[in-house]
DNA sequence: AATGAATGAGTCTTCATTCAT
DNA sequence: AATGAATGAAGACTCATTCAT
C-alpha cells in the first residue's frame, strides 16, 4: 500500500498522469497489477487519492510552522521558507501540482479546490497583516496567489534548470520581492 | 492551416496535450485527419508549432510595449499590465503554458527553452533597474520568474475561478506586490 | 499461445508479412488483439519468434536424419528428401521462406542469418564429400546455395501450380540433377 | 516516364511491393506525385507494368544469346552464364522476382505465369537435349525449376552476401552442378 | 501534361480494467 | 489479499488515390 503509494508519486510526477501507465506502477512498487486494482478503484482514484494527501501535507507542514509566529510578516516569511522546503522534500508532488491543477476535468476541479484551501490560509495571513496595519493591501486574494505562484513557479525552475539546487537559498530573494517589494526604499 | 491551428489551441488548452485527439481536432478544423499530417509531421510536431507561435507573440506583444517606456519601473509595470492583458486575449494558449512546461519530454524542455527567453527579457529589466538605482536585489534571476510565476498563476486562477473576469484590473495589485512591496511604508 | 502462433503461420504465409494484419491474426487465433500484444512485442517480434522457430526445427528435422547416413551422397540425397517433406508438411512456411528472406530490412537480416545456418550444413555435408573423393568441386558454398535453391523454387513452383502435389514425389528428379548430373553418362 | 520507371524499380526493388511508396517514388523520380498516376493508374498498375518489361528482357535476353547455340548441353550453358550476367546488370529485379513471385493475390499469379514462360524456355532446352542424347531425364519440368532455382537463389545469397560479388564468376560451379553432377566420374 | 493539397479508410499499438484462480 | 492473463476500445499515424487548377 506504501508500496504502491510511492511508486505512484513517483510515476505521476516522472510522466504526468496521462502517460504514467498502472503497469509501471505495479512494476515500481514491486506488486502484480491487479493488486493495486484491490485497493484503489481505477487510476484517477490512485491520484486523486494521492493529490489529496500531498496537499494535506502540504497545508499542514507549512502551517504548523506558521503557527508558532506572532507577526503576520513573520508568518508569511514562514510560509515562503516552508514551501520552499515542503518543494525540495518533495520535489515530485510539486511538479504534479502545477501540471495538473488547471483543466476542466473533474479530477482537475477537485485537486484545485484543493489548492484554494490552502492558498486561502496565505489569504488570512495577509489579512491579518492588514489589519495590523503590517501590510498595505485592498486585495488579499490575488495576493496570496501571486505569492504562491512566484514562490511556485520559481521553485520549479529552479529545479528543472539545476538539479541539485537548493530550493531554500531561494527564500530572502523571494521575501524581498514579495515582502519588502523591489523598489529601492 | 489557420484553422488547423485555431482547432489545435482550442483542443490543446481545452484537454491539454495527452488527451487532446487528432481527430477531435481534425473535426474542429472542419478537414480530414490526413490533412493535419500533411501539414505537421506528428502531434507532437503540431503542438511544439503552437507554442512556439504563442511564446513568440507574448515576447513580441509584451516587449514591444516596453521599450517605450523610459524607467525600469514603468516597463516592469508594462510588463504586468501587457501579460495581463495577452493572458486575457489569448486565454487558451495561457493555460498551455503552464500545463506543459515542466516535465522531462523533449517537447518540455523545447518549451521551457523559450520561457526561458520570455523570462530573461524581464530579468534585464530588472538587472536594468538596479543600475539606475531604482530597484535593489542581488539575484535577478529568481526575481524575474518570481515575477513570471506571480502574474501566470494569478491570472490562471482568476481565469478559471471566473469565467468572464477582467485580469486586467488585476494590474494595481499585482504591481502592489511586486513592486512596491507589501510592507507598509 | 500454440493459437496465436499458427494463426500468425497462417496469415503471414497466405499474405505475406506487410499484407497479414494483427486483427486477422487475432481473429484466426480467436483472441483479442491485445492478446497478441500481451505475449508479443510487435508484429515484427511474432514474425522473428515465428521464423526462428520454423527455421530451427527445419534444421533439426533435416539434419537428424542426415546423421544415420554414412555416406556424403547419402546425406546429400536425404536432405533433398527431407526438405521436400518438410515443405510438404509446412507448406506455409516454405512460402514465408523465400518470400521475407531477401531485403534489406534488419528482420530480412535476421532471417537471412538462420538460412545461413542452414545452408552451411549443406555445405559441410558436400566438403565431407569431396574428402571422401565422391564429390568433385571445389567452390562447396556456390553449391550449395544451389542445391537450396533448387530445392525450395522447384517445391514452391509445384505447391502453387497444383494444390496437392506430392512434393515428395520430386525427389528422384532432384537426385538426378543435383548430383548425378543432366549428362548421359 | 523513363524516370519513373527507374525510379519504381529503385523503390520496389529496396523495399518490396508494400513498403515502397508512391511519395518514394515520385521524389525519386524527381516529379509530383499525381504525375505517376497521370501515366500509371494505380500502385498495382506500376507495378506490373515494370514487372512485365523485366521479366520480358529477362526472357529476351537470355534466349537471344542461346539462339546461336547449336548442342542443349551449350545452350543450358549460355542460360546459366546469361542469367547471371542478367541479375548482374538488374540486381534490383532479381531480387523483386523472387519477393513478389510466390503468393495468391492477382497480381503475383499474373507474375508467376510470366515467369513460367521463360521457365518453359529451359524446360524446353532440356528436352532437346533429351531428345539428342546428351541429357538424361524423363522429368523436364522440376529440372527446369531446379535449374532456375539453383541460378536465382546463388545469385541472390551472393549478391545479398557481399556487395559488389562478381556473379558470372558463379558460372562454371553452377554449370558443375546443374549440368556435370556432384559424383567424380 | 503536370501538379500537390486534401482525403479517409485501414493499421499498428497502447493501456485501463476485469476476472478466474 | 493477491495475481497476471486476457480484453477491446481508443488513438496516432500512413498512404494510395483523387481532383481542382
Amino acid at each position: 500500500m506504501r508500496l504502491i503509494f510511492q511508486a505512484a508519486i513517483d510515476a505521476f510526477s516522472e510522466r504526468g498522469f496521462e502517460r504514467a501507465t498502472m503497469d509501471e506502477i505495479a512494476a515500481k512498487a514491486n506488486v502484480a497489477k491487479g493488486t493495486i486494482y484491490y485497493h484503489f478503484k481505477s487510476k484517477e482514484d490512485l491520484f486523486v487519492f494521492l493529490v489529496e494527501e500531498g496537499t494535506e501535507l502540504l497545508r499542514e507542514t507549512v502551517l504548523s510552522k506558521v503557527q508558532s509566529q506572532t507577526t503576520a510578516t513573520a508568518k508569511l516569511t514562514t510560509v515562503i521558507h516552508e514551501q520552499l522546503q515542503f518543494f525540495q522534500d518533495y520535489k515530485d508532488f510539486c511538479i504534479i501540482i502545477l501540471r495538473e491543477a488547471f483543466g476542466e476535468e473533474k479530477r482537475q476541479q477537485d485537486f484545485r479546490r484543493m489548492l484554494v484551501q490552502y492558498v486561502t490560509s496565505i489569504q488570512h495571513i495577509i489579512e491579518e497583516g492588514v489589519e495590523t496595519g503590517e501590510f498595505h493591501t485592498d486585495q488579499a486574494e490575488p495576493v496570496a496567489w501571486s505569492v504562491f505562484g512566484a514562490i511556485s513557479i520559481t521553485a520549479l525552475h529552479h529545479l528543472f534548470a539545476n538539479d541539485h539546487f537548493n530550493l531554500v537559498s531561494l527564500s530572502p530573494h523571494l521575501e524581498k520581492v514579495l515582502i519588502t517589494g523591489l523598489h529601492t526604499p
